[in-house]
RNA sequence: GCCGAGGUGGCGGAAUGGCAGACGCAGCGGACUCAAAAUCCGCCGUGGGCGACCACGUGGGGGUUCGAGUCCCCCCCUCGGCACCA
């Protein structure tokens, strides 16, 4: 009977469900492990991307089961989004109807994986019993101050046709989802204020020893904190002033210059002041700026446009007037809007007043040389250095510079030091129909008002048409807009922007907890146990966006005391698994490199596929798919199961008593019961620590190989072969659980894999008989010598020297030194 | 420019400072077969030698060490992230 795994693979995935095997409830008698997987949107169905991601959670939740551990696994779908209009446009049907029914073909996918969800559990974000709590967390933070409407320079998407947060552009300015150039708009928009967490997000990195180093770096860029001054600087010859922010203050004194983004209210203020003309100028300056694409924008080096207001700024430390210019190249979103123009020590500035011919002032020079020349400057000098041309500062080196001059503006009273982050707020509203509606109307007479939370949720209404034109549908549901104020019940408007999906996401593996609960979108008790995850898995493409997200949340759900205070951060663990590319590229549908994913399972099996992914490469290393890889994999499990049927009568004829090694005499016997425990060891260290699945599973290889070529002859010789069977379907049913199930219940086994315990090394048999020790002579290696292992260094050194082979290559050399390790080698070093 | 991860056979990839290339893929040779597929056995870094063997070999150049793919310094290349952030 040939390796049917057509067959064997939905009889044992049907088996599981009946039994429900991996259903999972809260037990203090048990240690719990979190495992988690980064969940689907419903595009339609399962990727390779998706098969690894899921694999190594399978396989981890498994072997953690087997090891004793009360494992949570589930599974749901990020189902609310743009694609899902897109296609209803397209397919001339609805979201909804599109996303349930890919809902339902992925979910049979997810089964025909074999992956031990417990699917009581799931959740799909679409649906009003989820993204209710969304609305309910959405409230929670509007009456904490943390979610405000405000009017402010936004990312706009032509493309999507809606607005964008930060982290969602990407590149060099465009949208993460269609590629689309952002530009600016200045919209009314709601936006969660994550940046009150900025610090805490900061430091809570440190404790997470369980990340990658790179995902801790790329947050802590994005975060990017920095250390500086806030000041005031006043316009002359007007009540005006202007707000700067520095981390440079050291260089006060050679400010040349006052620069302010075009979108800087003050450009308003000062055109108004202004002869008629150059308003007109200024205004249409300021227009044409920020109109720019970011792309326009923000392309580094890039010629820096400017323009002269006429007014003159007063240079607070020596009362010096300077041009306050509009320039292109200062961000109204980062730090005041406004900077002060230091030429001799900043690049931007340099290059800003070598093109418009504005003055340099070189305030800190290098230690031990002179002052340098403005004129001959070739670049801005902007490494530390001694001040200078700065008044009673001159002298002091740049960080007491800073110190100093820092200390002397909050003592005058013209500014304070703080902190800037990079960090801006999360813009969580969008112009899209499929998405949670934001619970607040808008009343003539009482302004923004949230919807009560016992009227939660407010549904999408089904009956939306998505406009062809791809605009928001809710604009076109008058019954729906159209409500009553809940506080005093004039006619009112609902809020028709809908949230970003990044929201959903936030907080669902708190939902997995307590699925389908009524009263709270999960139960205190349930996030006591389990939380935090102890291990998620995903693409690391998410590094700065939902994985920043989701620590923000976690940080507000506790500041709600819905979990221990002590519970901050949500995740433990993260393995961020590597992309899968075919062909030297990414797998996608424009370059044709797909691979499907139920071809490859019905032509090889759910088994061979995983096998395949997880042997091919590390988990967190990029993959070459490779099809004859995958027939390789294929192979293996053939192998597998003719080792197990061609020996079926001698498996079934072993004496069920297990030998031990103390009790083998025979070389053979001993290598092989050496050769099952060492596999065990090995591929368990593989797993539970180094996380290398990949040796792991060649590990598996050389004891199935070894196993093939093993031929019993007596009672202790098959009782030794069968322990080696277990042992290698043991360890090899986290990765391939359908056949290791199949053969073993071939061996008459009564328990099922699934939930078996996870073999124990021996260690008697992990200790070798004898020991290859190699003679090196100068570090080159010549000879091998086989020897009794435990041998001390001089015994060993002693022996080796005594050995025919090494007098002879030896002779004629003069010995200098002898290096003796114990049970590895000896190393004689000679005179030449 | 800054930060991070890498660079090992024809390919994917192994190697607590101690036998480089485990395991697999591809390839080559053989067995079985009328034949093919499947399967099984053997070979498989480069150069030299009939051979036991010898020399060279982990991006390049230095260094530490009895001994370096592994540690230190410099350089080159690839990939990823951030970047007019004041």
């Amino acid at each position: 009977m040939a390796y049917e795994f057509g067959a064997i693979e939905p009889k044992w995935q049907k088996r599981w469900e009946e039994a429900g095997s991996f259903h999972v409830e809260s037990d203090d008698a048990k240690p719990k492990f979190y495992c988690l997987e980064m969940f689907p949107y419903p595009s339609g169905a399962l990727h390779m991307g998706h098969l690894r991601n899921y694999s190594i959670g399978d396989l981890t939740a498994r072997f953690l089961r087997m090891n004793g551990y009360n494992v949570m696994y589930s599974t749901g779908f990020d189902s609310f989004g743009m694609p899902a209009e897109n296609a209803a446009i397209k397919m001339k049907t609805h979201p909804a109807k599109w996303t349930l029914r890919n809902i339902d073909h992925m979910t049979a996918q997810f089964k025909s994986m074999g992956c031990s969800y417990d699917w009581r559990r799931t959740v799909k974000t679409c649906l009003p019993d989820y993204y209710r709590w969304n609305q309910w967390f959405f409230l929670q933070m509007l009456k904490k101050g943390l979610a405000y409407r405000k009017h402010a320079p936004v990312n706009w998407c032509e493309t999507c046709g809606t607005v964008l947060a930060n982290e969602q552009v990407i590149g060099d300015g465009v949208c993460w989802r269609c590629g689309t150039p952002v530009v600016k708009k200045g919209l009314d928009q709601w936006f969660l204020r994550i940046t009150d967490y900025a610090q805490e997000l900061l430091d809570c990195i440190d404790g997470l020893d369980g990340w990658p180093e790179r995902v801790l770096t790329m947050q802590k860029n994005w975060i990017g904190k920095s250390l500086g001054v806030r000041f005031n600087i006043e316009i002359a010859l007007t009540d005006l002033s202007i707000e700067a922010f520095t981390t440079r203050i050291d260089t006060i004194f050679g400010i040349t210059f006052v620069a302010i983004a075009a979108e800087h209210p003050i450009v308003n203020e000062l055109a108004e002041r202004s002869a008629p003309e150059k308003r007109d100028e200024i205004l249409d300056f300021a227009r044409r700026m920020s109109n720019r694409s970011a792309i326009e924008r923000t392309a580094v080096g890039g010629d820096k446009m400017g323009l002269d207001t006429g007014f003159k700024a007063i240079n607070p430390a020596n009362g010096g007037l300077v041009p306050i210019w509009i320039a292109d190249y200062i961000l109204m979103d980062y730090g005041t809007g406004a900077i002060m123009g230091v030429p001799a020590h900043d690049q931007r500035d340099f290059d800003f007043v070598r093109k418009y011919g504005l003055g340099m002032i070189p305030v800190v020079r290098r230690e031990g040389e002179p002052i340098p020349d403005p004129e001959s400057m070739t670049s801005a000098a902007d490494a530390d250095g001694i001040a200078c041309n700065s008044g009673r500062f001159d002298g002091l080196p740049t960080p007491e510079a800073i110190e100093r001059i820092g200390e002397w503006f909050e003592e005058k009273g013209w500014g304070t030091r703080e902190t800037q982050y990079r960090l801006r707020d999360w813009l969580i509203s969008r112009q899209r129909y499929w998405g949670t509606p934001i619970p607040v109307v808008y009343c003539d007479h009482c302004g923004i008002v949230p919807i009560p939370e016992d009227q939660l949720p407010v549904e999408l209404p089904m009956d939306a048409v998505i406009p062809e034109n791809g605009g928001n549908a809710l604009l076109n549901c008058p019954d729906w807009i159209d409500t009553a104020c809940p506080r005093c019940g004039a006619r009112a408007r609902r809020e028709t922007d809908t949230m970003d999906t990044f929201f959903c996401s936030s907080w669902y593996f708190f939902r997995y907890l307590s699925p389908g609960s009524g009263e709270a979108p999960f139960r205190p008790e349930d996030a006591r146990y389990w939380m935090p995850v102890d291990l998620y898995i995903g693409g690391i493409e998410h590094a700065c966006l939902h994985l920043i997200y989701a620590r923000f949340f976690t940080k507000v759900i506790s500041d709600l005391g819905l979990v221990p205070p002590d519970v901050r951060e949500p995740f433990t663990g993260l393995l961020t698994q590597g992309m899968v590319i075919k062909d030297g590229a990414k797998m996608s549908k424009s370059l044709g490199n797909v691979v499907d994913l139920d071809e490859i399972i019905r032509k090889y099996g759910a088994d061979t596929a995983r096998l395949f992914i997880l042997f091919a490469s590390p988990p967190d290393k990029s993959l070459d798919w490779s099809d004859k890889g995958v027939e390789g994999a294929n192979r293996f499990l053939g192998r597998v199961h003719r080792l197990v049927e061609e020996n079926m009568a001698s498996l079934l004829a072993s004496p069920r008593r297990r030998a031990a090694m103390s009790e083998l005499q025979d070389d053979g016997k001993r290598d092989l019961k050496r050769l099952i425990h060492s596999t065990i060891d090995r591929v368990t260290r593989d797993i539970r620590d180094e996380r290398q699945f990949n040796t792991a599973v060649a590990r598996l290889m050389e004891l199935c190989n070894g196993l093939a070529s093993f031929k019993p002859r007596d009672d202790t010789d098959r009782a030794i072969h069968r322990e080696g069977v277990e042992s290698l379907l043991l360890c090899l049913s986290p990765f391939c659980p359908h056949i290791c199930e199949e053969l073993w219940e071939m061996l008459g086994s009564e328990e099922w894999l699934a939930v078996s315990r996870w073999p124990e090394a021996d260690p008697d048999a992990l200790k070798a008989d004898c020991v290859t020790i190699v003679l090196q002579i100068n570090g080159k290696l010549r000879e091998q010598f086989r020897m009794t292992p435990g041998l001390s260094r001089e015994e060993l050194s002693n022996r080796v020297m005594a050995m025919d082979e090494t007098r002879a290559r030896l002779e004629g050399l003069e010995v200098v030194k002898i290096i003796s390790v114990p049970d590895k080698l000896v190393n004689v070093v000679t005179k030449k």
